[in-house]
DNA sequence: CTGCATCCGGGAGGATACTG
DNA sequence: CAGTATCCTCCCGGATGCAG
């Protein structure tokens, strides 16, 4: 788990990991790690997808946050925003090629979650039992 | 996407994602969403480690965060502390079998990190610039 | 319908000093 | 060495109102 294409210039921190801010594993957590954003990205597993729809399927989002955290994805390139010129308006959000690679994760932590939720579950039982 | 073993009672919301708190995609998010969670275990992918050896290789990591983080990671039985009766004290962690589970995720964002981080900098600057 | 502007409270998390 | 305790700041994110 070295960030070893981003390491620092001295020689003295070699062996760190996820110690320079430029590491591109720490920029991607900064993203992925956005609970919102992970969501978003999964609900546009199934396509093109509107505003308000978005909203619907990840219950607890506020407009504000939902908004940001469009804006942000769109920045970085994730998805796209389509805005068609009619009354009432209406904006189609997609998930572009570097979004849908990322649907791969996205699965992949799902997966990991489903399968191992009732260990965790125990763990922390157990954990609290003591 | 959907968080089909958990969706909420009311038909209405059947086609909601992430939308119960009990989701457990929503669980693991708060895990793996936690940018130090992740340092951590990956961090430990090399095998036991103890508290300073951590701190040095996440540089940036507060003592408090540090600690806070690895109990967590405890509680969830992702890692386990083991305190060595020794002066000076000596305790090593160390990923379970659940946590090194998990180092096949936290590969893969690095990988997808180091992959399309570009690409990303890229669209950053390119929105930017409109 | 799709947002943006504004206000505001609470909690995450950094810095620092100290202890067994 | 491996933390704990304390303080304090910042910003996340909810609520609300409004605009195009």
């Amino acid at each position: 788990m070295k960030c070893s294409t981003h390491l620092r210039d001295s020689v003295l921190v070699e062996t760190s990991v996820y110690a320079d801010k430029g590491c591109p594993s720490r920029k991607v957590l900064d993203r992925i790690g956005d609970t919102w954003s992970v969501m978003v990205v999964g609900s546009l597993a199934d396509g093109p997808m509107r505003y308000t729809e978005l909203a619907r399927r990840i219950s607890g989002v506020s407009p504000k946050m939902l908004t940001q955290t469009l804006r942000t994805l769109e920045r970085d390139g994730l998805l796209t925003r389509t805005v068609h010129a009619v009354v009432p308006p209406r904006v189609d959000y997609e998930l572009t090629g570097l979004g849908r690679s990322l649907l791969t994760l996205v699965d992949g932590l799902r997966l990991w979650a489903e399968t191992h939720i009732d260990e965790v579950t125990e763990a922390q039982a157990a954990y609290d039992a003591r």
